[in-house]
DNA sequence: AGCACGCCGACT
DNA sequence: GTCGGCGTGCTC
């Protein structure tokens, strides 16, 4: 009697743990780890994901009913990996792996077949058929050797028919390959003119080197400004990897993925035949489907995402590289709430890589490991060409009477900026005209029916949106308050920046760029593009315009309310708003000319503010450091915010309550159960909300605790559902 | 998440 | 007497 084989199945429901089934014979060849299968769950079936093979003994099991013809989606050490990280945000293993997968292969669908491209030969030589176009099209493949349709396409017009009948004469052979769908297919590679590494980069580089051949799980910080020269590290680092045949994963910020980004590391790599994958929220699900298998079966050496880029399967991964390691948008808001640079840590943990974190202004939690020394810290103090950093002004609004939002010194900066003929930006981070519109006899403000926020007045569109949800509606022809008609826009928002500016300089060319004027494919490029050109002034925007794009030209920033980040209610304000002025600030003088920046605000002797304004991460690390310190937020406690949403507001916050004296009996003294609270946003997309804040200085009883929790969300009442949020960035 | 089982209210 | 409410628990 031969031991059955059984599968360990990560089914795609929200189940703790993985299941076991049986492997029926007929499919043994095809069960792999990595196999996407349809198994029995209850009385339906569901999708699951191999994640382990092993003979055992059958006891009350059922088998696996189909096997997806599909090539495997990772191998067996990617299992562990995917597991601790489920695990640690307390998501089904499952439904982990189906959010790490490239949609459309995390479903019940089959995947998209691969795309396949034709080849053409010449079999015969020297036979020449009759019609003048067969003769071309074998003369232009005799003189090309092996030509593919699609280079046929582009040299001929509608060559398809005159092939088919060539092939059918026997005078061409035809051949197909699997060709992945490629975003960058027809773009040219960009050049990549070398460059001596400084002495500072080059420092960096031989620890980097260290490292990698050490083979061991090496963790560093490579702390530089914009402009110091950190991507040249990354690309150097990755080179050593390479050279000692592993892999490479490069993590950025949605933001910057861009062409140029892309672009940089095709350059230097995709010339000498290394496979460089790219995977992010922009590709068509083809393109991403691709993407992952290029990764999956090794044939990509580099991969280079988005946040859910760490799930990428690299068999030999050496180096994990995380740029702009502070950015907020490494934290997947909803569902299995990763963070991606905690995760590829894990990984580089797991994997014995290399973990390269790369920040001007690195996250709070991050420095202080390389302050204990968890994590090696890597300096690039200049920035190339010796550019120098600009000059940042602090404009105190406090006792200003303002016109509109911009006070008489950004107004005479920008002025004199556009007389000598230079590029401005004004990073204001509110997109829409105004954040209210208010009735001025009664004070009534025009709310979100379905969010406790107020509608945004969007003057393009003629419309009130809110930001959070999908309504808008029209504006209001009268105040659903009193009758009155005096209603008028309060505030300001890129939208009327622009139009103030405008007014201010109508012969200046201004343009803006927020998620609405970007949010058609390619706009954004476009405005890019203008704005390299030299053919904008004045540009406008939210925090887009800081984080990831160069701006050559532009010699003058200025920020219109450096308050707006600073006044959230949430204990990493100063941490966002320190690193969202350093950003802009480094927008200015990137290029020949000096940089000058101006920032607009209320709280000019705020640590965040005038630290940034100093240049001064160090000083800025050591009060929030200590403000850390003294209310245990991270990196010295750890927290967990478990939020209820429920559509009946009494039913939502009876489960609040309850909820937390169920926890506050369980907990031992050392994790803190505060609250329950109203969420911030109180009410989102018509779901009234609760949070509960779980708090210690230890994670172990932190995790016993949350033991306890799968017992409490069962006797949740209806209609209201508990979603957990482990380290979470922010508690909005 | 589904989908059972199971134990209490108002109906042909 | 049943139809159906939604609390509780399981799914290999």
């Amino acid at each position: 009697m031969i031991a059955p084989i059984i599968a360990t199945v990560a089914v795609a429901a929200p189940l703790p743990q993985p299941l076991s089934y049986l492997v029926p014979p007929e499919l043994a060849a095809e069960v792999v780890v990595g196999a996407r299968v349809r198994v029995p769950l209850g009385r339906r079936n569901a999708t699951g994901f191999v994640l382990d093979l092993a003979g055992a003994p059958a006891e009350k099991m059922r088998a696996i009913a189909e096997v997806f013809p599909e090539p495997p989606l990772f191998a067996a050490d990617f299992v562990p990996f995917l597991l601790r990280a489920a695990d640690y945000y307390r998501y089904p293993p499952g439904e982990a792996l189906r959010t790490a997968l490239p949609a459309g292969l995390g479903g019940s669908t089959a995947a998209m077949p691969p795309r396949h491209e034709q080849h053409y030969r010449i079999v015969a030589a020297g036979m020449v058929p009759a019609g003048a176009k067969q003769r071309q099209l074998l003369a232009y493949i005799a003189s090309h050797g092996e030509v593919t349709a699609s280079e046929l396409r582009a040299a001929f017009p509608a060559p398809q028919t005159t092939l088919r009948r060539l092939v059918e004469l026997g005078l061409l052979s035809e051949r197909s390959s699997e060709r992945p769908r490629d975003p960058f297919f027809a773009q040219p590679l960009p050049a990549d003119p070398p460059v001596t590494p400084s002495p500072a980069q080059a420092a960096a580089l031989a620890a980097l080197a260290a490292a990698l051949a050490a083979g061991f799980f090496a963790p560093f910080l490579l702390q530089g400004v914009t402009g110091s020269g950190k991507t040249e590290v990354y690309l150097r680092a990755i080179a050593s990897a390479l050279a000692q045949g592993k892999q490479a994963l490069v993590l950025v910020p949605e933001i910057a993925l861009t062409p140029q980004l892309v672009g940089r590391f095709r350059a230097r790599f995709a010339g000498s035949g290394v496979g460089v994958a790219v995977l992010h929220s922009g590709l068509s699900d083809g393109e991403r489907i691709d993407a992952w298998r290029q990764v999956a079966t090794g044939a990509a050496a580099i991969v280079i995402g988005a946040r859910s880029a760490v799930f990428a399967p690299l068999p030999r991964v050496g180096i994990i590289v995380v740029d702009e390691e502070h950015e907020g948008s490494y934290k997947q808001g909803e569902g299995f709430r990763y963070h991606a640079r905690d995760l590829a840590l894990l990984r580089g943990q797991m994997a014995g890589a290399t973990v390269l974190l790369g920040s001007a202004t690195p996250a709070v939690t991050t420095c202080y490991r390389a302050m204990i020394g968890l994590t090696t810290l890597l300096r690039l103090d200049q920035r190339v060409l010796a550019r120098t950093l600009p000059a940042v002004e602090l404009v105190d609004l406090r006792g200003i009477a303002l016109a509109g939002v911009l006070a008489p010194p950004l107004l005479t900066a920008l002025q004199e900026n556009l007389a000598a003929g230079e590029q401005s930006l004004l990073l204001l981070n509110r997109r829409g005209f105004a954040p209210y519109i208010l009735c001025t006899d009664c004070g009534t403000t025009f709310r979100c029916p379905n969010c406790e926020i107020t509608l945004t007045w969007h003057q393009g569109r003629r419309q009130l949106r809110c930001h959070y949800c999908d309504y808008h509606t029209p504006p209001p022809e009268i105040c659903s308050g009193c009758g009155g008609s005096r209603i008028f826009p309060e505030g300001a928002g890129t939208e009327r920046l622009a139009e103030e500016l405008l007014a201010a300089f109508p012969a200046a060319r201004i343009a803006r760029m927020d998620r609405d004027t970007t949010s058609r494919r390619g706009t954004q490029e476009k405005i890019l593009a203008r704005m390299l050109a030299g053919d904008i002034d004045i540009l406008v925007g939210t925090q887009m315009v800081a984080k990831g794009h160069d701006f050559p030209g532009v010699t003058l920033v200025g920020v219109v309310n450096a308050d707006s980040t600073l006044n959230f209610p949430d204990f990493r304000s100063a941490e966002r708003t320190f690193s969202l002025l350093t950003q802009v600030a480094g927008r200015a003088g990137r290029g020949e000319l000096p940089g000058r920046v101006l920032v607009q605000t209320r709280a000019p002797e705020h640590y965040a503010v005038a630290c940034a304004a100093r240049h001064d991460y160090l000083g800025y690390y050591e009060q929030e450091i200590a403000f850390r310190r003294e209310l245990a937020y991270p990196p010295f406690g750890f927290l967990v915010n478990l939020v209820l949403a429920g559509n009946d507001a009494a039913a939502t916050s009876r489960a609040a309550a309850l909820l937390a004296t169920g926890l506050e009996q369980a907990t031992t003294a050392d994790v803190e159960v505060l609250g329950p609270a109203p969420c911030p946003l109180s009410r989102l997309r018509g779901k009234h909300r609760w949070q509960i804040l779980l708090k210690s200085q230890r994670r172990p009883p932190l995790q016993r605790l949350l033991d306890h929790l799968d017992g409490l969300r069962r006797r949740l009442p209806k209609g209201v559902v508990l979603s957990l949020d482990v380290d979470p960035l922010d508690m909005l």
